[in-house]
DNA sequence: GCCTGCAGCCTAATGGCATTAGTTGACGTT
DNA sequence: AACGTCAACTAATGCCATTAGGCTGCAGGC
């Protein structure tokens, strides 16, 4: 009776690309379930066949942009040393980001703790980080602290950025490349300073 | 009939008081009307008296929060100037921000324009920034680059602290120290250069 | 070629939350 | 004493996530 309807075959592959796309089309806090499954044709208790509720769903972006911008940043940092790789480190960051505004801000709301998958992409990720500033501090215990410096300027620049939190509309390419010139004038000097 | 419940006696600001505590003990999602109401004994229609639903409280919340770094940034850099009032800010913010990361995300999370008060509120705490960067440089133009190189840094590294975004544990404090001295490094580094 | 299983989607039902409309009762004012 | 206001209420609607259980059509065994 019921016109039989085409068969729409998901799987969790095709799930999670549409929940990404709803995640960096229209902000993390914009993929539901039910949006997820009318972009997919479904009703929605049909997606618990293929990812663990919403909760699964916002893993499994999550989970996308953490190897997403892993890859990039590895990809952008092989065959370089020095100030050359943290120039393209930090330009394949923010590109990543800003290309991906719904993913990357999944890797920040979701829990990394008890979740040894997202871990593991979140370490292979940082790894890259690590590599590239060796060149100015080879003790690991001090190396940490780098990192993290960083990382936390990368981080809130592109934060800012997809949110629209930068009040002017002085170039952003600018700005962003005096906030990596501030990084090497401060790597320099921790190198310098440890002589 | 029914016991006569004593009267709440609520008004704005009280229901701000309560979302800020929510935000700030259990993140800003966890901030919802029923869990609003239930806080302050009263059932979640007459919440609607005090505040504009859901969304106006998130508001109200981001106002607190950008009142209160803004006062913060103040009182900290007042009366000094140069490097000691870098890091005075800097102590400031982060202190600020860890103790009230709710109030804190309600500011990243709520949309700034067309709200003409908490745009004020915004500028007033940004204000401080430019004020103390301008020692480095006077053109307002390219002083716009500083202060978003310095902000971003300070945004991201009390994100990254508060959303437990740093793996290991090493010390916080050494990490945002080191964070700081690159601040004052690429100031430096830039200002030598426009020489 | 039939039947049997299961994979994939469905409908139905439950419960939480936000929101709106309309009601009640205490309090201060006249 | 009557009145109006105002803060809180109950009732009702609708969206969303989640769970339980049912239908269907394709695969592999007989």
């Amino acid at each position: 009776m019921a016109p039989p309807r085409p068969r729409p075959g998901l799987d969790a592959e095709r799930v999670t690309d549409a929940a990404v796309a709803i995640a960096d089309a229209d902000g993390f806090d914009a993929l539901s379930l039910a949006r997820l499954a009318a972009e997919l044709g479904v009703r929605t208790p049909s997606l618990y066949h293929h990812v663990a509720g919403l909760d699964g769903a916002r893993r499994a972006v999550a989970l996308r942009g953490l190897r997403g911008l892993g890859t990039a940043l590895r990809t952008a940092a092989v065959g370089r040393s020095g100030p050359d790789a943290v120039r393209e480190l930090a330009r394949a960051y923010r590109t990543w980001a800003v290309a991906h505004p719904g993913a990357y801000a999944a890797t920040q709301r979701t829990d990394l703790a008890k979740d040894d998958e997202l871990r593991a992409a979140f370490a292979r990720a940082v790894e890259v980080v690590f590599a590239v500033l060796r060149h100015w501090e080879q003790d690991e215990e001090r190396l940490v602290h780098l990192v993290r410096a960083v990382r936390s300027a990368l981080h809130g620049f592109v934060l800012l950025e997809s949110g629209r939190g930068f009040g002017m509309d002085a170039s952003l390419d600018v700005s962003f490349d005096l906030l990596v010139a501030f990084q090497l004038a401060g790597l320099d000097a921790h190198a310098a300073a440890r002589r």
